[in-house]
DNA sequence: ATAATTAATGTAACGCGTTACATCTTTTAT
DNA sequence: ATAAAAGATGTAACGCGTTACATTAATTAT
């Protein structure tokens, strides 16, 4: 085994210093003799020298790594969120290897071997396992058997109360749907449907309870046959939008699962003719990049991306460094109205 | 230094084995007595014990761990090639390092330099300094004194004849553009106009150039001032599209640098009243997810995303291995029309 | 000038899996 | 039964940066 690359041990040679000296001026630390580092650093920088991260990460038992496992990039909303992350992170000096599992569990489960094997300072976890209402024993029995105790934060979902090194950071829907009742009601609608998502997953079902507790608070009705769930897809939308048209009645406002779920029910809509919002109020969630080119634009529920973000990868970072989490492990974020052009008072009777 | 994880030497002393023994079960290399084997695995996986791969990538030289540089994921047409990029990937038993530069070349440094740190196995680059026009002889020299011999892959860019341990697998722009004009051609248009992008980057300059070439094989006319260039955006397609709406005599086709900026050009003739297909016919580039949620819907020419991604990881892990790599090591990808509902017969005179 | 501090630097072990090489068994051949 | 070959397993060095501890040099105090 002989390596191309050289070595602080090339360097130490080279400078007639021992490898400590060396060490120390990579690292700013322990007393060097301006002399001494000036000189070695010529070296290092004569050499290109760099230090290897896994021999360091070995000792130090921190790789500067974190794992980051979504179901998929192309989701604009993992990737926005993957974006934020990746920043954060960089102020950490921490590496992100992203995993994505295709929505796959099986996928996931080995990611997380796979993670647990590079030594990960930390794991960050969006959808998936992480997004299923009944939290998934086996997963959290891998987690705790291979990955624990390396920190895990969940965006967007939970874990909690089975793995204890854990946290969670995510945006509050359930709020977010009150807020979307209060706009949609105050603007005159009485009757709104629900279209999209898939019960079992949490942003639907927070959604939809949400909608029945609300319904006390605030003046409409919901039917149950205004509520067609689907998924997540822009063709979610669609399908969902042409099932709702087949009641005899309809709402003359429609909450939508996410942005691409609205912008398949908008031009669904356009398609049989008719008008968004004049004939139905359409309102998006997540405020992803399609709500600004579907015409109209759509007015959606914002996620708080960059807080997203950041207040995850600080949370992983104090519970990587063991930094008590104050109080809280485990917080909301508003998310707001982002307000476009896809909403308006109904036209129809209200 | 104390270590909570379990490691080989804990799993071989609880067999009364040596750490070898345990490696080789581990690694199914060497001969192990059966007998041998089902202790070791079954202390293994009584201790959940996984291998720590810091210590297995120290000594072999291979970490398994390849860096992946992009702009941003956030971009559509990344965040596709990313994925596909990890799909082969695992094939390989490699793992991801994914770096946003958010463009910023300065940061784009910092990465290279970081992954360098990491001792990826190889780092495969998209966008950004990889695809300027003409290469970036600092970043060139970058890549040499700190990431030679790792090898490299770019997509859809360029850095050979400068690195030499360097490879590329692109989409055939320069040809998609033909097939672009042949199909507007054949179609009827002769004025065609082209809009988006920016000089000096290499997916821009690559069709312009085509556009000038082309019009000597395909009857059409191409002026100066149906070129209007802005960026990649949906709002470079709508101040593009401004600008040309400006031109007294206008094309009655336009190609756009790609979907997103395609999406700002259809919407914005519909503002000002125009039809999409009728009074222009609009081909996007990319077959990004937009292209399939405008009305009209976007015909397009598509990359060849799984291509793209499998056949980079392939190459990169030929290099890393020492294989031979062929005669080529620059390849290009066929790119292919995908018929939407953004181009039709021009209405207006031909 | 000498002792007492403080600053610089070196030595060697450590973290953990791998593997070349050596040693000890067991099996096959004669 | 004995030698030769094959199989099983162990020992220890290695890859490389870090750091506790030891040692030596330079200052400061007395």
């Amino acid at each position: 085994m002989k390596r191309g690359k050289v070595s602080i041990r090339d360097i130490a040679r080279e400078c007639n210093v021992s490898v400590a000296t060396v060490s120390r001026v990579l690292n700013n630390s322990g007393a060097v003799k301006e002399e001494t580092r000036k000189l070695v650093q010529s070296v290092i920088d004569r050499y290109n020298y760099r230090p290897n991260e896994l021999a360091r990460g070995l000792y130090t038992q921190r790789t500067k790594s974190i794992g980051v496992i979504i179901p998929e990039v192309t989701n604009h909303f993992f990737a926005k969120v993957v974006l934020e992350i990746e920043k954060a992170a960089i102020e950490y000096e921490q590496t992100v290897f992203l995993c994505n599992t295709l929505s796959d569990n099986a996928l996931q489960d080995f990611y997380t071997l796979r993670l647990s094997e590079k030594q990960v300072d930390g794991l960050l976890l969006l959808g998936g396992r992480a997004n299923e209402t009944k939290t998934n024993v086996q997963y959290v029995k891998l987690l705790k058997d291979y990955i624990y105790p390396t920190p895990v934060v969940i965006i967007n979902g939970k874990l909690d109360n089975y793995y204890d090194n854990c946290a969670s950071v995510s945006s509050d829907e359930h709020e977010a749907m009150f807020q979307a009742l209060d706009y949609l009601t105050s603007l005159g609608h009485r009757k709104i449907g629900f279209l999209g998502g898939k019960r079992g997953i949490m942003s639907t079902d927070i959604k939809l309870n949400a909608l029945k507790e609300a319904e006390s608070s605030f003046n409409y009705v919901m039917k149950e046959e205004w509520i067609k769930l689907s998924n997540y897809t822009y063709q979610g939308g669609v399908d969902a939008m042409l099932e709702l048209l087949k009641e005899k009645e309809l709402p003359t406002a429609i909450i939508s699962i996410n942005d691409e779920v609205a912008a398949g029910i908008i031009n669904t809509c356009i398609s049989k003719g008719y008008s968004v919002p004049d004939d139905f109020s359409v309102l998006g969630f997540d405020n992803s990049s399609i709500s600004t080119v579907t015409m109209p634009k759509i007015t959606t529920l914002s996620h708080p991306y960059e807080e997203l973000g950041s207040i995850a990868v600080d949370f992983l970072n104090n519970m990587i460094n063991d930094k008590p989490l104050k109080d809280v492990t485990n917080i909301n974020l508003k998310m707001n109205l982002v307000e476009r052009e896809s909403c308006s008072r109904p036209r129809r009777d209200t």
